[in-house]
DNA sequence: CTGAAAGCGCTTACAG
DNA sequence: CTGAAAGCGCTTACAG
């Protein structure tokens, strides 16, 4: 078998072939009123000479191109290391749910969608038709640039993204499901709580935004106290949680204010408050217990209970159905919830009532 | 300004400014014999209009892609969450390295380069015109499809490959500094070491191959006894460099054969290391002192010595020099090595002559 | 079953 | 300074 050392046209398979272009086309788009004999002879031209038909002429002639776009919008303030291997991993988990269905990714990491250098960067790559699709991870819920994105026609995959008003088939996006907060404040409940803490995420964010309605409508539910010292924002990322709680916690310490278990709005969060705690020399569980969201292996002492989510299925159902979108396929979900469950560890405990 | 949301041609554009499609093209490519006048009218019809050439178009008539191919190749029984998150990180620095030249990446994960379905995966997407180089990350030094796409004439960038023969411009790498298994076995001579234990890593990587002969020189240059019971191969990561060291430390203990130091191909396999002695009972750094290289951030007790690199100037050095080659840059250093630094931390002590 | 032709959207050498 | 034309590599409706 020869190969050969620069790029053959379909005109010079044909040739090789005595065929036309056009059976050659016909062969490579597997159409069905080829002869057997003629498929043959023709394909073994195309294997022994390793052709590969030109992405461009096949994209002007009106195929798709099996390629998505993928923009990473970077955190501001994210300065954390451990932050950034799990971007990493999530990363990884997209390329391979798209390779899964061959499908390629044109990656993109951009810092913010603020400026407009940026959001043009975007815009430039869609209207380039290189991509069939665009996945986006880490915008604001209703970013402008994915409205008008979607407004002009162009298929797009978001994670954590969610507008039950819309109704186009061509925005699709993945959550997490919507009854996380209710879930740990049960848990908490059972286990004899009755004054609970909590740290909301960024509130942009559709998820962090549902887990703070779901906490405070459950505490509400159980007649809990909903206490303003109890609540903060404190970002997504470990070093904002430590932050966020030191000083929470700092205060309602002096004031003997405290709660008996606090939530995190995710496990970076929660791995933030362990260091807050441990500086106020505060143990967890035995003076508070501590809940995280999310299920990302960390080593931590005690270990964290937490909610978790399979991020394998959640990126897969994000590109799954986008993928469908791409091919019209009929009966594709818009947006899908994804469950996730408690995973009990040693970050809480029982409270006498 | 307004925005149309359908994709417009530059004979629309053309249309609408009054001039001809070849104008429009030499608007958008910068031409130098365009009068401001004529220059600033088509301008404006293109931003007003939101356009943005069609790739396909601009590929057929021969211009670059400015976009790259990554190949990353995992590794066989990787199973390691924490290596999946570092690979993540590299990931992220080379899109990111790539995206500061303006570059974008293609981004494929392949699981190895034994199966022919992958390699022609990849020599597919070489052969469909839609990238300027490729880069690789995690091939065996000397791998065949490197040597077959360098030679098709593609411009190939790799991660930790090394061939001091290779003449060619196309081939493209970057290495660790050579020299790294020197500095460590001096670093714990100088501690008073003469019994030092090995971990190898996978022989088939240029740096695992390097690092060995570096430590073995070093280790003769001193007269200091080289032991088969006292070296291994050890994968390179945690899980492997566990199994490894646990076998041998189970005989080396029971024959009271213990070295005094072991120095571990990489930080993983330090990681691994620590638990096996962990199981066994020697203390880290009182009964041995271990070291690794790369200089991953990882809590770990003792804190580890290690040799560490700065993975940001890999990444870039292996992409500037990449892209220096795609744009015919004169004097592109072939390949580079870089050089790193011990950071001496717990797991090392001295010893009593 | 199969070829000639049109068309996809660009760029650039050519001619003026 | 600028337009008409050729050409890049494909696919597919059309005609036979």
């Amino acid at each position: 078998m020869k190969k050969s050392n620069k790029k053959l046209t379909s005109s010079q398979i044909a040739q090789l072939a005595g065929v036309s272009r056009s059976t050659v086309s016909r062969v490579i788009n597997n159409y069905s009123n080829v002869p057997e004999a003629t498929y043959n002879r023709v394909i073994n031209i195309i294997k022994e000479n390793n052709y590969y038909p030109h992405l461009s002429g096949q994209l002007l002639a009106g195929k798709k191109s099996k390629t998505i776009g993928f923009f990473w919008v970077k955190e501001k303030n994210c300065n954390s290391i451990a932050e950034d291997q799990l971007s990493g991993s999530y990363l990884v988990q997209v390329i391979e749910a798209a390779a899964r269905a061959n499908y390629l990714m044109l990656t993109c990491i951009v810092e913010n969608l603020v400026d407009k250098k940026n959001v043009d960067y975007i815009s430039k790559i869609f209207m380039q038709g290189r991509i069939d699709a665009g996945i986006f991870i880490g915008v604001n819920n209703n970013e402008p640039l994915i409205n008008e994105l979607v407004t002009n026609g162009h298929i797009i995959g978001v994670f954590d993204y969610y507008n039950p008003k819309s109704t186009v088939y061509n925005l699709i996006s993945v959550n997490y499901e919507q009854d996380v907060g209710n879930k740990i404040i049960e848990y908490l409940y059972n286990l004899g709580h009755r004054k609970i803490a909590l740290i909301h995420g960024n509130p942009s964010r559709y998820s962090s935004e549902n887990r703070k309605q779901s906490f405070l409508s459950t505490l509400q539910k159980y007649n809990l106290p909903i206490k303003n010292e109890w609540q903060a924002i404190g970002g997504i990322y470990e070093q904002t949680g430590y932050e966020t709680a030191k000083e929470m916690f700092r205060k309602l310490k002096s004031q003997s204010n405290m709660p008996t278990a606090i939530c995190a709005t995710n496990d970076a969060v929660a791995f933030g408050v362990y260091q807050a705690l441990q500086g106020l020399d505060i143990k967890i569980p035995q003076q508070i217990s501590v809940t995280g969201i999310d299920g990302h292996s960390h080593n931590v002492t005690p270990a964290l209970t937490t909610y978790a989510f399979d991020y394998y299925k959640v990126f897969n159902s994000l590109i799954t159905r986008t993928i469908a979108a791409i091919e019209n396929k009929s009966q594709n979900l818009t947006t899908e919830f994804i469950n996730g469950g408690l995973i009990v560890r040693d970050s809480c405990c029982c409270v006498d009532l």
